[in-house]
DNA sequence: AAATAGTTTAACCAAATGGTTAAATTTGCA
DNA sequence: TGCAAATTTAACCATTTGGTTAAACTATTT
């Protein structure tokens, strides 16, 4: 097998490791472990945790986003983009349940990092915020400013999957499908809520 | 000073280490120091990082859970009650801001022992579930489920605290004093999207 | 004054952990 | 075949960190 095999099986190993344990509870024997190599051959490839770390967060956002800039970019009115990209994000993080976790640890973690990259790969909001703001104005939606429809919208998709170990013990008796089956009805729910919520 | 004031001096000592840096990174030397003291006396009066923890994020919580189940508890008509553990949660929030990502952690590292407290704290959500569901069927409020109608409020609540090193990069040119701004008007902005999206 | 509890000092311990090293071995390729 | 890169082995290092210990000192109480 070539070199490059063995360094996905690393980022592949990392990805799972750091996923469940997050950057601090990560042990680089294990991830070693788990990618079926030795530690020494592990540092081989990346010399520091810090630097697997980042490779395999940032290999995952970058999945996402450019999901998210085709739908502001594109065509569509904004219920119709509200909707898409609550179903692009929800789907992203119900195949990654552990990201949100990640994320947050990572924003209070590096912020200016993360804040770069992102700016990086081409998300920035301003297309939004204006587009927003021109819908308050025509009338078309109620009064609301980008950063409270931003946070409300991720809040909502976002926090059953950081909550999930309270939530299910507590909403569903600890029963996983029930919960399964909850995450699943997320999208609609919220597209729902916010479009009565901000349509007049 | 007697015992219970060098006590009391760990205690807010490790509240402020511990919510700032997280049970992980919070040193043991560093709530010493910040209490004034040295650590062989920090493990006189607490044997262990585990005890001190708990008793500190456990002291916290005993505040929050009272004031939500007067609001359940109390008078007054669904929409106002909504409006009102809004209002609480947030103001508790805007005091604790790093309470969230507090939670998280503990949600994540522990949930057994954090629903049980919740339990034991006599905060329990059948009347509340039971409460919508009335309405619901009474054709007072849209149809939801409570579970959903639960995420939806403390994810937009919870939000703008877990990610603001992000969010006040982006969407408020890293300004705090903005930032702060925008915490005080969620109060308004999250009662009236809730109602709007709920209230027929 | 004597006893008790609170407090300091300062050294120490054990475990965990990220990272290194050097030599030997295997594998792939020119 | 022979060279270079990949991989293993296994020991080792430095640092951090939670926690301990014992002796001495101080304040409080009885």
């Amino acid at each position: 097998m070539s070199s490059d095999t063995t360094k996905e099986k690393i980022i592949q190993a990392a990805n799972d490791v750091f996923i469940l344990k997050g950057m601090d509870g990560a042990r680089m024997q294990e991830i070693a472990d788990e990618a079926g190599i030795n530690k020494a051959l592990l540092h081989y490839y990346f010399h520091s945790k810090e630097q697997l770390f980042k490779e395999v967060f940032y290999g995952i956002l970058s999945k996402l986003i450019p999901g998210l800039i085709l739908i502001f970019k594109g065509e569509g009115s904004l219920p119709d983009k509200i909707e898409a990209v609550v179903a692009e994000y929800d789907s992203f993080m119900f195949r990654n349940p552990f990201l949100p976790q990640f994320v947050i640890r990572e924003i209070n973690r590096d912020p200016d990092q993360l804040s770069g990259f992102m700016s990086d790969k081409g998300l920035d909001f301003e297309l939004v915020e204006k587009m927003i703001n021109k819908a308050v104005e025509a009338g078309t939606i109620r009064q609301i400013t980008f950063p409270h429809l931003f946070a409300n919208l991720i809040g909502m998709i976002v926090m059953p999957y950081i909550g999930r170990p309270l939530f299910q013990r507590k909403l569903f008796k600890n029963d996983p499908v029930k919960y399964d089956e909850f995450l699943r009805e997320r999208r609609v729910v919220i597209t729902y809520f916010i479009k009565q919520a901000m349509i007049c």
